[in-house]
DNA sequence: TTACATTCTTCTACATTGTAGAAATACTTG
DNA sequence: CAAGTATTTCTACAATGTAGAAGAATGTAA
């Protein structure tokens, strides 16, 4: 198992916490407006079809019943292994920050 | 101002635990004892460069004055730009784990 | 004073992740 | 069927991750 890049991290992030509402345009706007940073949807997608690829999330194709038409959604969520990463990567983090919190805020 | 890397996070905060003690030899081993996490020295010395050429670091010689032997070492220190993408990096995937405690451990 | 061991850094090269604009797809409504 | 809308996929390149090998600077022993 090995660590998730700093996207990767914040995509699986907005994944868990859409939970049943998780897609293309809900993740990247759940990253902008929690953790305050703007994505490109091109670069969304490309990291979901790499953590895909990883078998660290899933997908399947949303109910074709739309409001206003449009493409019918993908969602996704995250996989045990997904979870597994996720964990794992962000424990690394926190190791190293404790302790620094008086400098760090 | 941008986002750090995964391992430039470490990285970064490796230099800062390590205080006046930081350097390519031990910024590793900080990042192995700590974070439980294995790089190469040639990871190390890279991200290192990359870190200053962004100007989030900066380096200066030691004393030519060794135990046992050896090159000099070269320290590194945050600079202020460093700290502050740091700090906004960590922000980021925190706030993002906000509410997720429960499953995220 | 010259080998040699030691400690540390730099070089070289390639793989993975980050990033975004443009194009394509599929669905609804007029 | 044409047009508008919501969403995904494609294409391309830049930045970051990764590590092995080579190089450089110092102390030590013959």
């Amino acid at each position: 198992m090995d660590y998730l890049g700093e996207f990767e991290q914040l995509v699986m992030l907005a994944i868990m916490r859409l939970g049943a509402n998780a897609y293309g345009m809900t993740i990247r706007q759940e990253i902008k407006e929690v953790a305050k940073r703007n994505a490109s949807l091109g670069a969304v997608y490309t990291t979901l079809e790499r953590l895909e690829d990883k078998g660290l999330i899933s997908s399947w194709i949303g109910e074709a019943t739309e409001e206003r038409g449009g493409r019918s959604k993908k969602y996704f969520k995250a996989t045990i292994p997904g979870e597994a990463a996720l964990k794992q990567t962000l424990k690394a983090t926190e190791a190293m920050v404790v302790g620094l919190e008086p400098v760090l805020g």
